[in-house]
DNA sequence: CATTGATAGTTACAAATGCAACAAATACCG
DNA sequence: CGGTATTTGTTGCATTTGTAACTATCAATG
């Protein structure tokens, strides 16, 4: 690719990533859409809780870079479906500290052996290095630290 | 990472493909939102029609992997903003053959010049052989040949 | 050609999202 | 203290999206 050629629309990243992201999300949603009932960004939310225990919304957000609505109303359904339970924090009152249930933790444990199964299978096509440098250049595109 | 560690979010790829797919994407909105009040499907939509000429509804949406009733949409839109206009195919007149106006065409020059440069300023930060992995990984997972 | 089936594209309705305004609690500062 | 500003989280409303049903045209088959 010389400098002056005409951008081709698969190496735009924004769209080859955009792509590679809906593909991946939809395959995977199979895994839980049907079983839990649970939308992307509930599944991204568990995901969090389970994997590093209670936090509150606003850590949530902060980490999995959602915003803090989408974040309110996936906890709002989780909770409904009893995946979540949330406590107040006596110290300041507008925080709650979101856990889960052992509902919760089952659907956890089942889907982040799936999510595990699903990503090495992806993976497998790799050699160790692409995966290396794929990690890498997503991690900063997407300036996660 | 062996085997048996559980999964780091940040080493599951449809989170990392989302959350980058996300922030660049984000980024290069600035580019056309205000200034051209397109969305995200209409400016995919117009990339093609700049980049590959007259095409069907149908041949966007197996090219762009969109769903039809979002080209629909995005043609709609572009139309009424004079993007671009439909002339029947009369040996088939289910087909509209949609090519851009002088005005869709302008902006699409623009975009694509915009697009080079915001391509180019991101794959900066990767050497060459970085752009070329990640380049296969990601048609890869987005099944494009 | 008449009937049945397939194809291109649109539309109606429900669900999900983004944005701005909001309420409640706390922090700051005179 | 008392008032203002910030922070955490929710809600209302407009926009966008997904799904399924629909229209219009064409193809295939008897």
């Amino acid at each position: 690719m010389t400098k002056n050629d005409p951008l081709q629309i698969q190496d735009f990243l924004p769209y080859l990533l955009n792509r590679a992201a809906e593909t991946t999300s939809l395959d995977f949603q199979k895994t839980y859409k049907d079983r839990y009932g649970m939308l992307r960004t509930e599944w991204r939310v568990l995901f969090h809780l389970g994997r590093y225990g209670g936090l509150t919304a606003k850590q949530i957000c902060s980490m999995a870079d959602l915003h803090k609505t989408k974040v309110s109303r996936a906890v709002s359904a989780l909770e409904r479906q009893r995946f979540l339970v949330r406590t107040e924090v006596p110290t300041d009152r507008r925080n709650e500290l979101l856990s889960l249930t052992k509902q919760g933790q089952a659907a956890f444990d089942h889907l982040q052996q799936e999510a595990t199964r699903y990503n090495e299978n992806l993976l497998t096509t790799f050699t160790a290095e692409e995966q290396e440098i794929l990690r890498r250049c997503l991690k900063k595109m997407a300036r996660i630290p």
